[in-house]
RNA sequence: GGCGCCUUCGUCAAGUGGUUAAGACACCGCCCUCUCACGGCGGGUUCAAGGGUUCGAAUCCCUUAGGCGUCACCA
């Protein structure tokens, strides 16, 4: 059996939206538990959307979320170079190939694909079993741009082949461009790959309508529920619950390490999972719950403004288990910096039989006992 | 609109012809408790609809509906 091999190919914005982590991070569990390797490739075909260091700044979020590749742009690896723009000639090469052998004909200084009028091409999709699509759906797309770059739908094959990427783990919505793809793998007379379609994550409106997951459902990038303060791990261990179950067994929280060992295929979901921020908290939660004082506070350190050190810690003590996101100390410990204005009715206790002019009755001699004791 | 994919509690989901249809979050109630939490116990709500097949269907087949995706020199 060939090596089993994924790949993680975004395009280069700075932006790592939660749905493209997740993907990441099945392909990477996929390969970690089946002792194969995980790719990283850019691919940065559109001049005309790239953003300046975001092949950094993917780099670094792949980091943070302990998503580590084998092989990538500052990685090395065999099949260097693994960004698609310094991959040119080959895919020219590719492109010229198909040319002279009469599946691919220029048009205005683009090479385009030839499909075929007739007939249907099917693949297999570990998820959906045999998707069929009709070759009259499929246009002749095109391969290598005017500009000489290439397509993602070429670039992609060319690479996944040349890579020998073995499981190609990626969204639904590449589907129905699949069998243009199958294609291109039967001009060059290549073997396969394994094809994983992944349901797209969900955001649910404050109206109740459900949509793919976007800005306007709140924090949608990693970066954004990291700043808002939650545990690169409890992201991580949530995400990987979004799509994907355990097999035999109702465990939740999940190190990487344990991902790695309980991870398959066929826990994979195919239907689309909504982003639950309530469920998110809980388990972020946890995590705070399970650490010790010290290491909260050393994760907690800039959200505390000016206090000590051990008061830091005593602090962490009781925030711990009621903090679902560091962002929620600030609010939680104001009132020890500005007395807040107290309501009279905090001095109604019926089952301590209280009232406030009891209450004042017995403050009265409390605050002078209170005065005389030490700190 | 054509084509494709999807459809189990509000949400994440287990389930692959015979189960009282797991579990978790959220919600509600009770207990613990000087408050808020934590923790413990308990509760309600689910197989999109309609047809088949079968002794028996959440599980198999068909139809309908709804949702999503795709039809770019974007990925």
């Amino acid at each position: 059996m060939n090596r089993i091999r994924t790949r993680f190919a975004p395009s280069p914005t700075g932006y790592m939206h939660i749905g493209n982590l997740r993907t990441a991070l099945y392909a990477y569990l996929f390969a970690k538990s089946q002792g194969g390797d995980f790719i990283l490739r850019i691919e940065d075909t559109d001049r005309a959307r790239y953003v300046a260091d975001a092949v950094e700044f993917i780099e670094r979020t792949l980091a943070a979320a302990k998503i580590i590749p084998d092989e990538g742009p500052h990685h090395g690896g065999a099949f260097a170079p693994y960004v698609q723009s310094e991959r040119m000639d080959i895919y020219k090469k590719y492109a010229e190939q198909l040319v002279a052998d009469g599946h691919a004909y220029y048009e205005n200084g683009a090479i385009r694909q030839k499909m075929p009028r007739a007939g249907e091409t099917t693949f297999f999709d570990v998820l959906h079993g045999n998707i069929t699509i009709a070759n009259s759906e499929l246009e002749d797309q095109v391969l290598l741009k005017s500009d000489g770059m290439p397509t993602y739908n070429f670039a992609n094959v060319i690479d996944d082949h040349l890579m020998e990427i073995s499981h190609i783990i990626r969204g639904t919505e590449f589907i129905t461009s699949t069998p243009k793809h199958v294609l291109l793998y039967e001009f060059f007379g290549w073997e396969l790959p394994t094809f994983i379609h992944l349901a797209p994550v969900m955001g649910k409106a404050e109206d109740g309508t459900v949509s793919k997951l976007s800005k306007r459902h709140g924090a949608t990038s990693f970066n954004d529920l990291i700043e808002a303060g939650y545990l690169p791990e409890a992201i991580t261990n949530y995400v990987a619950l979004l799509g994907w179950s355990p097999k035999n067994s109702c465990q939740e929280i999940f190190s990487m390490d344990e991902l790695i060992k309980n991870f398959s295929l066929d826990g994979l979901s195919k239907s689309p999972a909504v982003f639950d921020y309530a469920k998110l908290d809980w388990m972020s939660g946890e995590y705070f719950k399970a650490m010790s004082d010290e290491d909260f506070a050393k994760v907690a350190d800039k959200y505390f403004g000016d206090f000590d050190a051990p008061r830091k810690i005593f602090l962490s003590s009781l925030l711990k288990t009621r903090v679902a996101k560091l962002s929620d100390i600030p609010d939680m410990i104001a009132f020890l910096k500005n007395l807040p204005q107290f309501d009279v009715e905090l001095f109604n206790n019926k089952r301590n039989k209280i009232t406030p002019q009891k209450s004042a009755e017995i403050l009265a001699p409390a605050i002078k006992i209170l005065e005389n004791v030490d700190d």
